[in-house]
DNA sequence: CAGCTTCTGGGAGCCCACCA
DNA sequence: TGGTGGGCTCCCAGAAGCTG
């Protein structure tokens, strides 16, 4: 709010509303996942303080290069830092960090993989994150509205917008009307009606619970139980049932990937082109050598008595002579 | 029923953490 | 620094199941 009342009409960049984003509250409680290979190397406190350092350098380079260097916002989130010339706090760091990968995701010179290589964030971080910050800006579009901005700053609101569009896609501004083009085997426009289905749930939802604060009704007992629970957190597991079950990152890896294409078969060779990368030797027995053994890993946890073992047979799906899928409705899945 | 696909268990080899 | 053990991936092979 403050920054709405402290912003110039006309002059807000993209940069400045992914940095105010990034330092809400919502903003720093969305996770950026590493990756397993990275894990390790974020330990070491001097790597970790010489890439604090980088995200803040590169932020300071764009702002200077955009010649905002006088925006408040970034007199108070990025300025500030360098005068004090203390240790950048974690949690400042990872709200610098979020903002150079979104913008460089937004930007799309680089594509999405050599991102995520050079941070170190596992397959699909961005496109996550991206979806996260895409529903931050819409609220903050709604915060705005409720603001008046309608009269007067309709221009500041419809850049807000696009950016949520852009945050989904990564894509320049004028890309995006290609995106939205309907092109064979292209999933954008599909991604963008889930993530619209996902945000009508949320605003549902919160509107029920608005409207009945002190009802007695249970909406846990009407919501359909999530079967499947994965987290871009915790890459080590997964929830099957309520139950934690330990996976090694190639198993995570493969699930999250069936988990993203839910109910859609996908072939030997899309999972072999995604997991392993060209030069590695591999067949499809390594692929259903994993399966079985998330399979064996789930069944070890919840039981391993007949029932299950059809009930997880049926939702890893293998499709004869087709490839393999992840069987379960959409609200018994749940990605986070 | 033959041939193909998938399941399953097990083992080799590699990597890494730990410890003396 | 080198030995050791555990975990992980990949590969193999036989059994079981499926398809045309």
């Amino acid at each position: 709010k403050n920054w709405m009342e402290y912003s110039k009409k006309g002059e807000i960049s993209d940069l400045e509303i992914l940095l105010l984003l990034a330092f809400s509250a919502d903003g720093k409680a969305l996770p950026i996942p590493f990756s397993q290979f990275y894990r390790d190397d974020d330990k070491k406190e001097s790597y970790n303080q010489g890439c604090r350092e980088n995200y803040w350098n590169k932020l300071l380079h764009l702002v200077f290069e955009q010649g905002d260097e006088d925006k408040k916002l970034y007199q108070d989130k990025i300025m500030l830092k360098k005068i004090k010339k203390e240790a950048i706090p974690q949690e400042d760091y990872l709200a610098f960090k979020k903002t150079c990968l979104l913008y460089d995701w937004i930007k799309g010179d680089k594509d999405i993989k050599t991102i995520e290589q050079e941070n170190g964030l596992y397959g699909g971080a961005i496109q996550v994150l991206g979806e996260g910050f895409s529903w931050l800006a819409d609220s903050l579009m709604e915060i705005a509205e409720n603001e008046g901005w309608r009269k007067g700053r309709e221009e500041d609101l419809n850049k807000i917008k696009i950016l949520s569009k852009r945050l989904i896609d990564g894509v320049e501004e004028e890309g995006l009307s290609l995106s939205r083009m309907h092109i064979p085997g292209n999933r954008i426009q599909e991604r963008i009606k889930e993530e619209k289905d996902i945000q009508e749930d949320k605003t549902q939802k919160l509107i029920v619970e608005t409207e009945n604060p002190n009802s007695n009704l249970k909406p846990k007992n009407l919501k359909p139980k999530t079967v499947l629970e994965i987290s871009l957190h915790r890459p080590d597991r997964i929830i099957f049932m309520g139950e934690k079950v330990e996976v090694t990152s190639t198993e995570f890896s493969l699930i999250h990937l069936l988990a993203k294409n839910r109910g859609k078969i996908l072939t030997h060779n899309d999972l072999l082109d995604t997991l392993w990368t060209e030069n590695e030797y591999s067949t499809y027995v390594q692929i259903t050598s994993h399966l079985y053994k998330i399979r064996r890993a789930i069944l070890k946890t919840i039981g391993n008595n007949k029932k299950n073992k059809k009930r997880v047979k049926d939702i890893l799906k293998v499709v004869s002579r087709r490839g393999v899928m992840l069987n379960l409705e959409e609200n018994k899945l749940k990605i986070s």
